[in-house]
DNA sequence: AACGTCACG
DNA sequence: ACGTACGTGACGTTG
């Protein structure tokens, strides 16, 4: 039996476009000419061709309008248009599948899939063949048959689905499947189906009766609103089925022996490659040297070593710099195994198990300089083994986040794209999820994983340093990023005391009151349900007990949102205690329960900043998040008496009092906003005063609340609806608000123009220490996506810079008291405000030296001003 | 895996 | 006519 490989070139091209293109910055050469899809499609070419050893491959791609857009005229309508950049790689794509060795085939007025289904005709006809399919779109499932089976793409693997394993997951045949996306139609290609019908609707329909034909047939014995939708769609369920339907006869000559892989046409194939400077992919490239040597530079492929004792730890040579990566088991660096390190330079290309490298602790405690992936993951994990490492210089993680790369937790995600090919972490150790297991490969895989992303921070070390520079980012990088690292890693190796017995008398405490809650509430509901589902909760309000809804209906669903709940509570006690029970059950599962399962043996919480995440340059926390712990409400709040300050300590807390605003009005040079800074008032009674023209003894209340929303509006790059929904008003005020405010703050207005157009112009905005956010919303001709991109514009700059400050603050703070050798230490950062454990005999020294950094690292044209709390618990620093 | 909801600055 | 505040993370439900 001989065997066909057919492959869905569109589709393979498509993805591998989008795997790296949403962030806006497509991989191109030097030329300027885009790449990225071309990258990833000779991987999965080469995947291919490894994993299928094919004799035969076709490689389909569409072309023209479809007969589809004929019958249809908004099929795929609603899809945006496929980027310019992405068409340019298509001949080159064409012209890559031929050097490989295969062949193309395409046809006008048909899709790939309509080739595909032609071949997959005369391949069933034929006995000597069988065929596969590889896409990763589920339409195709519909040609599996005894003889063709799909390779069915996910963003990590595949599955292979043949007739048995179609028929076990959705118990119908293969070719229902076109029955079933006549049902529950398909939003990516605008095909309607029947409107109301999901997936779940339609497979139990075809279940029943076997085909759409059938469920027509026999309308009479469904019920109720589904026979109605049935019914009413029947015209769009045929025309979809029509749609959806792969084409089997397109003219084309299939002679199977027309499409036989003649394998690769080097030299073509080597000066593609060359063309698009692929030189990771050149170097791969397992042929003759002599055929070779002309093009491709000598590189030897790097030997894994893999260090299993003390001694040949020793004996390793390393007095040049070279680049460290730690791999372990899971996403918690705190908990989590460490397998190993790798080390990689031009002399070493090692791995050490952990278990050796602990017998040599101080190894990397050198003078040489060393570049990292994780620098923060590498501090403490070592400081966990009571082991050291300085001077690290470079951090390829930071560098790239700088450069606004494309980055996930995994190298790969980095790397992958500037032409390099690691595996992806679920690949080697299964999914990072949750739920599943991660399980632990034999350690030559880990090793030379491990060794390979060491190989890429340090072949990339020298081209991101110079990006770094050539975008004046280095200062940000070496004097700010670095730096922090090490500040943050020695908050979360320290991490928090917490009171778990308190935490746990609140567990119960909230339990009963849940308990009460949840029995009034189905009482005066008349049932029960499930109250923590939006949908089930929405039908027993405004349907069952027939509660007017106070906002239009959208897509059939109401939204049980607080702010739609908080209009009606006064009106209906049910919906008072479903807020009741929601506040409560959001301290219970969030950070009664979740802290306590956050507490590690040392009777500590260590979080974990991610420092390379934020569009903005702020840090976030997770596992668990320490940066959203309740305050604003007194009962939330009592949460924070569970973090404690060592034995003979208390908790200190700074904040910054108003510093987005303080430096909005620097960077507008808002003449009148900063003199009211200058005067030290409080600024949102002084904004009260000056809008609404009166006596500070005359603002009211509700004044000043509302010169306090337009105040933070301002910050958000503000809009009349936004306002008017937080304060609960009509547009029409909240818009006089703001004309009255800006008509007050002279200058704001042409300040926020100014970012705007240039923003438009660059298609990038700065903060003061030079952190640059590209907004690839700018250019959207969508307009609401384009607005929100200028209103991101107008508000990275205030919240960025914000976030450099008290990170530079941060710095200088922790370096003086490694100076004066204090033992107190910074605990937590939640962006304005830090939070120390404290000794009682260093409290002044403290107060003072915070302060004083706090308030004068950066100067701006409005004063900076920190308020400072001890308590013996984090609700007491308040 | 996506959505709704809600906690923080 | 559209549908909107900026930046995050965790949880439970649902498909």
């Amino acid at each position: 039996m001989k065997k066909i490989i057919l492959v869905d070139g569109n589709n393979i091209l498509f993805r591998s476009y989008y795997a790296t293109a949403y962030t806006g910055n497509v991989m191109k050469n030097s030329k300027g000419f885009p790449t990225n899809a071309l990258y990833g499609f000779i991987n999965m070419m080469n995947k291919i061709l490894h994993e299928e050893k094919p004799e035969y491959v076709m490689i389909a791609f569409d072309k023209g309008k479809t007969f589809r857009h004929e019958q249809y005229k908004d099929y795929k309508g609603g899809r945006s248009e496929t980027p310019q950049e992405l068409l340019d790689q298509f001949p080159v794509a064409k012209k890559l599948v031929e050097a490989m060795g295969m062949t193309y085939v395409e046809i006008d007025r048909y899709e790939a899939d309509d080739i595909i289904g032609t071949y997959v005709k005369k391949i069933e006809e034929d006995p000597d063949f069988d065929g596969t399919i590889i896409s990763s779109d589920k339409d195709l499932l519909q040609l599996i048959s005894d003889e063709i089976d799909v390779k069915l793409l996910k963003p990590v693997g595949f599955i292979r689905m043949n007739k048995q394993t179609f028929e076990e997951t959705y118990g119908i045949e293969p070719i229902r499947m076109i029955d079933l996306k006549a049902l529950m139609g398909d939003a990516s290609d605008n095909i309607p189906g029947v409107k109301g019908v999901g997936e779940k609707t339609a497979l139990s329909l075809l279940h029943e009766y076997g085909s759409l034909d059938a469920i027509y047939q026999s309308i009479d014995q469904i019920k109720g609103k589904l026979k109605e939708k049935l019914l009413l769609s029947k015209e769009s369920a045929y025309m979809s089925r029509d749609l959806v339907t792969i084409c089997r006869d397109v003219p084309i000559d299939t002679d199977f022996e027309k499409v036989k892989y003649r394998g690769i046409d080097a030299l073509s194939y080597i000066s593609l490659l060359e063309e698009l400077e692929f030189y990771s992919l050149l170097k791969k490239l397992d042929l003759k040297k002599d055929q070779l040597a002309t093009v491709i530079e000598e590189e030897i492929e790097p030997e894994i070593t893999i260090v299993h004792s003390k001694e040949e730890l020793q004996a390793l040579p390393l007095s040049q710099p070279f680049a460290i990566y730690l791999e372990i088991l899971g996403n918690n660096y705190h908990k989590d195994k460490y397998l190993g390190v790798s080390i990689y330079n031009k002399e070493v290309q090692a791995y050490i198990p952990f278990s050796v490298l602990e017998e040599v602790p101080n190894v990397f405690d050198t003078d040489v300089l060393k570049y990292t992936y994780d620098f923060k993951k590498l501090l403490v994990s070592f400081w966990y083994r009571h082991m050291q490492i300085s001077n690290v210089s470079f951090d390829t993680m930071i560098a790239a986040y700088l450069l606004n790369k494309n980055l996930k937790d995994d190298v790969s995600y980095l790397a992958n794209p500037m032409g390099y090919s690691i595996p992806f972490y679920e690949e080697v150790y299964g999914t990072t999820k949750v739920n599943s297991r991660l399980k632990e490969p034999e350690e030559a895989k880990i090793a030379k994983c491990c060794i390979q992303k060491a190989q890429f921070i340090y072949e990339t070390k020298d081209s991101l340093t110079e990006e770094l520079k050539k975008e004046d980012a280095y200062p940000l990088f070496e004097k700010i990023e670095m730096p922090l690292s090490k500040v943050l890693a020695d908050m979360e190796y320290t991490g928090i005391l917490v009171d778990r017995s308190y935490l746990e008398s609140l567990e119960t405490e909230l339990k009963t009151k849940m308990d009460h809650l949840e029995a009034e509430i189905f009482q005066l509901a008349g049932e029960t349900f499930n109250l923590m589902s939006p949908k089930q909760l929405g039908t027993i309000l405004f349907e069952k007990l027939q509660i007017p809804y106070p906002k239009k209906v959208k897509d059939h669903s109401y939204s049980t949102s607080k702010d739609i709940l908080d209009k009606l509570a006064p009106m209906y006690p049910i919906v008072q205690l479903i807020l009741d029970y929601r506040i409560i059950s959001k301290l219970y599962t969030t950070y009664v329960v979740g802290l306590i399962n956050e507490i590690h043996e040392d009777h500590r919480i260590h979080t974990i900043y991610t420092q390379t995440l934020t569009r903005t340059g702020r840090l976030s926390s997770i596992s668990p998040n320490l940066q959203n712990i309740p305050v604003r409400l007194e009962y939330g709040k009592l949460i924070r008496k569970a973090f404690l300050p060592s034995p003979h300590c208390v908790l200190l807390s700074s904040d910054y009092s108003q510093i987005e605003l303080r430096i909005f009005a620097h960077l507008a040079h808002a003449e009148n906003l900063i003199e009211a800074f200058r005067e030290e008032k409080d600024i949102h009674m002084k904004t009260a005063m000056d809008i609404f023209h009166v006596k500070e003894e005359d603002v009211t209340k509700d004044m000043r609340r509302t010169a306090k929303a337009v105040n933070f509006g301002i910050l958000y790059g503000i809009s009349s609806f936004g306002l008017s929904e937080d304060l609960g008003i009509d547009i029409a005020s909240a818009k006089k608000f703001i004309d009255d405010y800006l008509h007050t703050y002279p200058g704001i207005k042409e300040y926020m123009n100014e970012v705007i157009q240039k923003a438009h112009e660059l298609g990038y905005v700065k903060t003061i220490m030079n952190r640059k956010r590209t907004i690839e919303e700018l250019h959207n001709k969508n307009y609401m996506i384009r607005t929100q991109g200028e209103r991101m514009a107008l508000n990275t700059p205030v919240q960025g810079s914000s976030a450099d400050i008290l990170k530079k603050a941060m710095i200088e703070i922790y370096q003086a008291f490694q100076e004066r050798k204090l033992r107190s230490k910074m605990l937590l950062q939640v962006h304005d405000e830090l939070i120390f454990n404290v000794l009682n005999d260093e409290k002044e020294t403290v107060i003072n030296v915070v302060t004083n950094i706090m308030e004068s690292t950066y100067k701006i044209s409005v004063p900076l001003v920190v308020d400072v709390n001890f308590g013996s618990n984090w609700y007491e620093a308040k």
